[in-house]
DNA sequence: AAACTGATCAACCGCAGCAGG
DNA sequence: CCCTGCTGCGGTTGATCAGTT
């Protein structure tokens, strides 16, 4: 007997999460914290109290409907609030581009260590684990592979920038699906 | 303009590890 | 110890968009 799913699939929402789903988990974290309990967050609900003369005071309930729907409004399941929280809404979060020093950063993580996204994500201030295995997976292994198979065939390093630091050696061993490819390139300023 | 294809990335799934009872 | 439940993680999926035919 498997272990029980942490939520009923039947009645959690998922897909996308909408502006006002955000602003509501964000609101609540920023104010009452996870509480280190992410499967518990969505049956907590919180009411604004109209009855109260400051406009920012909350109260805070933990209840549950007659349904056993979080009253809160966020009908998602604990871990879905953790990924959208960690992934997105977290504050100091990066998106975009990916630097050049990222990019080396990356490789040599993953050269060293392999697919720990979260140690590598560690490293990379702002980053997530879910963005950098995205960046790698989509862009960066090709990027990669583009970049082996040009310095095999023109042993320049013009195209290498991103990976290499000038007068130094860099040592990448990549594992690319089943395929183990080690890559040893060897680089000192102005010799290539 | 429509159909197809590939790229991107947010979100989901299932498992391992851990802590508490 | 064993069991249960939660967290965190890595792999995977699927919706959407852009580019191409």
């Amino acid at each position: 007997m498997g272990r029980a799913p942490c939520c009923d699939k039947a009645t959690v929402k998922r897909g996308p999460w909408s502006p006002e789903e955000d602003a509501k988990l964000k609101e609540f974290i920023e104010i009452h914290g996870t509480g280190g309990n992410w499967i518990a967050l969505p049956l907590k609900g919180w009411f604004r109290c109209s009855s109260f003369p400051v406009n920012s005071v909350y109260a805070f309930f933990a209840v549950l409907n007659l349904s056993g729907i979080c009253f809160s409004g966020l009908k998602r399941c604990g871990k879905s609030c953790r990924l959208r929280w960690l992934n997105y809404l977290r504050p100091n979060i990066k998106h975009g581009e990916f630097s050049d020093d990222e990019d080396r950063m990356i490789c040599s993580l993953y050269a060293s260590i392999g697919s720990r996204w979260s140690v590598i994500a560690a490293q990379l201030p702002g980053r997530t684990d879910n963005d950098i295995k995205n960046y790698w997976n989509t862009k960066l292994k090709k990027k990669l592979m583009g970049l082996i198979d040009h310095n095999a065939q023109s042993k320049t390093s013009a195209s290498c920038s991103f990976l290499i630091s000038p007068s130094h050696y860099t040592i990448a061993v990549f594992t690319l699906h089943s395929l183990v490819i080690i890559t040893f390139i060897h680089m000192q300023q102005h010799q290539l």
